[in-house]
DNA sequence: TCTGGGGTCCTAGGACCC
DNA sequence: TCTGGGGTCCTAGGACCC
């Protein structure tokens, strides 16, 4: 863990309507009008996923059903998300944020954190903020609105704050006037759930937040409780981590069927297709997993996750689709199927799963003689992290060969 | 005639081991 | 014969975000 030494320049770079302005930058005729995202009205995915300002300015929001948008906006412009494109934006945006530090962290594809600490220097954060506001402008035609604070949190909170264009500078000594009158339910990690319950404890404002007993706080949210007050309270120690984004932790498909469902039929053939896009992503980031999930919504939109660990890693299309299709088989009640997920969790990189193999093939060389005799030995030979899942191989052989039994006869104690 | 799809993190209970 | 507590893994579910 990097020291820290006085206060860093944090930077949140928000791109404004990402997708519609991509579609904007891509298609000037689309320019100035009101433009929505939103998927195939026909299989009810006709959702606003993004709109343009112009769109905006009529009523329509985010989330909101096609119908219903189109009874705001009649002349609203509709698209279907164009993902390639997306993605490509994405790269130049994050490319032009790099020309200025290494320490970008993108968060999703149209945001990210920037730690502008040792650029800066002599220079002048606003001033920096200008130019690359003004750079993704006029090289990308992508709008964004950009936060400057001493952390992450404030950062973020800040580039929240002006929409669209803005640039918001947060500093700590007028968080008493910037951010505490602002609704908690304004707050970074402050959903409907968290409001209502503060709202219990009579925490209305961030102010109240901050000011909070902590001990109820304590009570009423768990850790999270502690966290928010002192983020309400402008402290946030997370670093901007580069490479935060190489180390995803799930890898998953979901769908919403065009009409609820209960022929086994279209409902293995979904999964089937599910578990097909699944396997194709993970062999692109060259990973396997060891969780397999597979998500049911009902008509009444309830929603059951069930999930399996298996003792192997695996990333097959089959292999996926054999364990989705059992679960499935396993857990669903019968009723009509409204969506179908399927998901796959604590990915290891294809290379270390390897080496998983490799630590299951010395047990045999063990039994005649012993190839470690400490733990310190396999360690040296594979890396700490490896120990834990080389004892998950082992007992792929033998359920009833527990991590630490194998341990023990692996190391002939 | 409403409410997509991609994720992350946290909690909590039970099993199991030491 | 009875007892405790800590740690980890597994599974399910909730909350949140973009």
């Amino acid at each position: 863990m990097k020291q820290q030494s006085g206060p860093r320049v944090i930077l949140h770079v928000d791109m404004n309507s990402f997708y519609a302005s991509v579609e904007m930058a891509f298609e000037p005729e689309l320019r100035g009008k009101p433009l929505a995202i939103a998927g195939n009205v026909e299989e009810r995915k006709g959702i606003v996923v993004t709109c343009s300002y112009e769109a905006r300015a009529r009523g329509v929001k985010t989330t909101m059903p096609l119908w219903q948008a189109k009874r705001h906006c009649p002349e609203l412009i509709v698209r279907k998300p164009n993902f390639d494109r997306y993605r490509k934006a994405s790269r130049a945006m994050f490319d032009l944020l790099r020309e200025f530090t290494d320490l970008v962290e993108p968060v999703s594809i149209d945001e990210g954190y920037m730690d502008l600490t040792e650029y800066l220097k002599e220079g002048n954060p606003l001033q920096v903020a200008k130019t690359i506001q003004q750079r993704l402008l006029e090289e990308l035609l992508l709008p964004s609105s950009i936060g400057i604070a001493p952390n992450k949190f404030l950062a973020k909170m800040a580039s929240n704050m002006k929409k669209p264009l803005g640039i918001t500078v947060l500093r700590k000594r007028e968080l008493h006037e910037t951010l505490w009158p602002l609704p908690a339910s304004e707050m970074h990690g402050v959903g409907e759930k968290t409001a209502e319950k503060l709202l219990t404890i009579g925490v209305k404002t961030i102010k109240d937040l901050a000011e909070a007993d902590p001990i109820s706080l304590k009570q009423l949210l768990g850790i999270n409780g502690e966290r928010l007050k002192k983020r309400a309270n402008g402290i946030d120690s997370r670093e901007v981590n580069p490479d935060s984004i190489n180390d995803f932790k799930s890898i998953g498909n979901s769908t919403t069927l065009s009409k609820d469902s209960s022929d086994v039929r279209v409902l293995y053939d979904t999964l089937n297709r599910l578990s097909q896009s699944v396997s194709m992503r993970m062999k692109r980031k060259e990973v396997l997993g060891t969780k397999i999930f597979i998500t049911i919504r009902y008509s009444d939109r309830s929603t059951f996750t069930r999930s399996r660990t298996v003792n192997n890693p695996l990333g097959e299309k089959e292999e996926l689709y054999t364990h989705a299709k059992e679960i499935f088989d396993r857990h669903w009640t019968g009723e009509p199927v409204r969506l179908l997920g399927v998901t796959c969790q604590d990915l290891v990189p294809k290379g270390d799963a390897y080496k998983q193999l490799d630590l299951f093939s010395f047990q045999e060389d063990a039994k005649k003689e012993p190839l470690f005799k400490t733990i310190e030995d396999i360690q040296k030979k594979f890396g700490e992290s490896v120990i834990k899942r080389g004892m998950k191989a082992v007992r792929l052989e033998d359920d009833k060969t527990s991590g630490t039994s194998f341990n023990k006869d692996f190391l002939r104690e």
